[in-house]
DNA sequence: TTGCATTCTCTACAGTTGTAGATTAGCATC
DNA sequence: GATGCTAATCTACAACTGTAGAGAATGCAA
């Protein structure tokens, strides 16, 4: 069970535990809870598939109240998500992905410049 | 039923739709089994469901073979997908997405060196 | 024209996923 | 200690998805 895939729903809720480090099930359910209707156990039986999955584990208890924390690394859960992606919706190539984005998808000033240098370092190591 | 969302197979058969323009069941079975075993019945009913979200239509016969037309557009189906990774894997940031491709994946100078043609154009359109 | 191979059609089924109810159990408070 | 919340556990279920078999139909070779 070295890799295992994550539904979106179990995605949401890691992308939470990454942001919180630690957090119970009553915390992330009333996190989602905010963004839309979904009932306490409904949050908890993905929390469960989560550890089953052994991506997040108990930390510890306060009174009945259990805590959580991610185990997963969201590096090693991103990035074979783009490879597959990427492989996915482009056939492999990631150059018209990328193309796409940019023309299309909100990108300020600073962003830019900031790929623009990470296209120069790239550049370098290439050369 | 304006948009409807497809499977990954169903998405890797319109891929070979939007390659071959017209193209028949057992042509994309032959396709398909190149790369792995799948029955030709399962092809075909990934071709069915296709059909019946009009993803795909019928154009013509050939003897009993029917020969079927991609529907969908590319560009229609991966606008909406790519927005939907952005948003489940980086929270809606795309900089991180791009930047991380940039970083990680297979690009060749010429990709770069478009890309960075792509990156001037928007920020002239951005001032 | 008859059988063989190919294709189509229909049906099935198990795993995953989102969803949540029912039941149980631990604390705080009276 | 009894009561009421809140959280945990367990069970369920329907939709979607990948997978394919059975059987019907049809065109072609002999």
């Amino acid at each position: 069970m070295v890799s295992m895939s994550l539904s979106d729903f179990e995605l949401e809720v890691m992308q939470i535990f990454w942001e919180l480090k630690e957090a119970s099930a009553p915390e992330i359910h009333k996190i989602i809870e905010k963004k839309r209707a979904v009932k306490y156990s409904t949050v908890k039986t993905i929390i469960d598939r989560l550890e089953k999955k052994e991506a997040v584990t108990r930390s510890r208890s306060e009174g009945r109240i259990i805590f959580y924390l991610p185990v997963m690394e969201k590096q090693n859960v991103r990035t074979p998500l783009i490879k597959e992606f990427i492989n996915r919706v482009f056939l492999g190539k990631s150059r018209p992905l990328v193309a796409h984005i940019i023309e299309q998808e909100e990108l300020s000033i600073k962003d830019i410049e900031y790929l623009e240098s990470v296209l120069r370092e790239k550049k370098k190591e290439l050369k």
